[in-house]
DNA sequence: GCGATATTTTGACACTGTCAAGATTGATTG
DNA sequence: CAATCAATCTTGACAGTGTCAAAATATCGC
């Protein structure tokens, strides 16, 4: 589409100008269309434009990029959650939390192959988790954690431990992703039945 | 270990004599030890003791093999479950349900790799699951669909719907296995913790 | 023993990640 | 402006991957 490598003159310039942006951003696009496998370091660089190995002057790994590229997703869910937390104020809190929860769930089937990445084997237990990638994941689970031990406070959500309650209510809606994700649950027309069934299982 | 090219009397022959069950054998082992990722069909085929290609009479695809291979955890898994049930009689329908609960997690646990394997993206998206796997793994849900339903009808679960329930309840024990195996948790310390927090969500 | 069939091998191809060494450019001095 | 230097990009190379086609070898039915 757009040719990445003129430069406002149009001329061609050997070099890139903003590399490591370009590349993000393609390979954020060819994983979202065909899943992380699909994904190759040459591929990339060729749909950029630019030489196999010029990627690896911006990325040390593979590996590297591909943390890159799930922090983005952190910190999209990150936002999602925020702005749930602030609109606590507006609605029921019951509303709200049924609100994140099907947000949560769409917004992980609309990105599945980022969300894949984010929680996968790939990066998780093949590669090395980047330390900033480490840190936001930490922060996000915190954030979580927040917010289920006041839900919890007020009496809307079940169990006794902040903690486990945080962790067991977060599985229940990773297994549902997972699932869906993955194909297993190839039906998601009744998806918002599963939800409610799912809030039904956490509410008090 | 144990030379698979020998026949009885000791003398090496040109056909293996039970490759197909061999290749199936070592490739569990070598995903038991480092994963999908390190089962190469190159390397299988040397740790067997066979040209590169040999497999390929066996398996039609790499694809086909894995198959083979998440079959053998779902039978596992069938056989957990049919076990529980059968011990419905003796104990507190509560108690078995907890030690179901239990077992699963830590099959799963210990078969990491395989459980991956079992529901992982790369079957059900990258490859096509064989016929055969398709149907081990709805007879596997509709087995757990089952069991939900009866312990719905006994008071035992919450929830309405049975096929609500039994997709959430699984999603629930799902995820926290991903959680775990993927080394989201890595605190597996606190797993009985964990794990009575879930069926506390569940029960009535 | 002979032909058919099942099984295994060798050769080949396109693809992968990534390292080392060279080429080119833009930035920073003098 | 010229020269140096660091950043950036390219070419070449290597070992590894899945898997197809064709040839080699063994086993089995007759």
């Amino acid at each position: 589409m757009t040719d990445t490598k003129t430069t406002t003159s149009g001329r061609q310039s050997y070099h890139h100008g903003d590399l490591q942006q370009s590349l993000l951003q393609a390979a954020t696009e060819m994983i979202a269309e065909g899943g992380t496998e699909s994904l190759s370091m040459r591929k990339l660089a060729d749909r950029v434009g630019v030489s196999r190995t010029a990627p690896y002057h911006h990325f040390k790994d593979k590996n590297e990029l591909l943390c890159a590229i799930a922090e983005q997703g952190f910190r999209r869910q990150e936002s999602i959650l925020n702005r749930a937390r602030e609109a606590s104020g507006t609605e029921s809190l019951q509303a709200v939390f049924r609100q994140y929860v099907l947000t949560y769930i769409e917004s992980s089937h609309q990105h599945r192959e980022q969300y894949d990445l984010m929680f996968g084997r790939e990066i998780w237990r093949n590669g090395q988790p980047t330390a900033s990638l480490q840190q936001l994941s930490k922060e996000s689970f915190q954030n979580w954690l927040n917010w289920v031990t006041e839900l919890q406070q007020v009496g809307l959500l079940r169990g006794e431990n902040p903690l486990r309650t945080a962790q067991i209510t977060w599985a229940t809606l990773h297994g549902l992703c997972r699932l869906l994700n993955d194909g297993i649950y190839t039906e998601d027309s009744h998806l918002q039945q599963m939800c409610d069934s799912a809030i039904a299982m956490m509410l008090n």
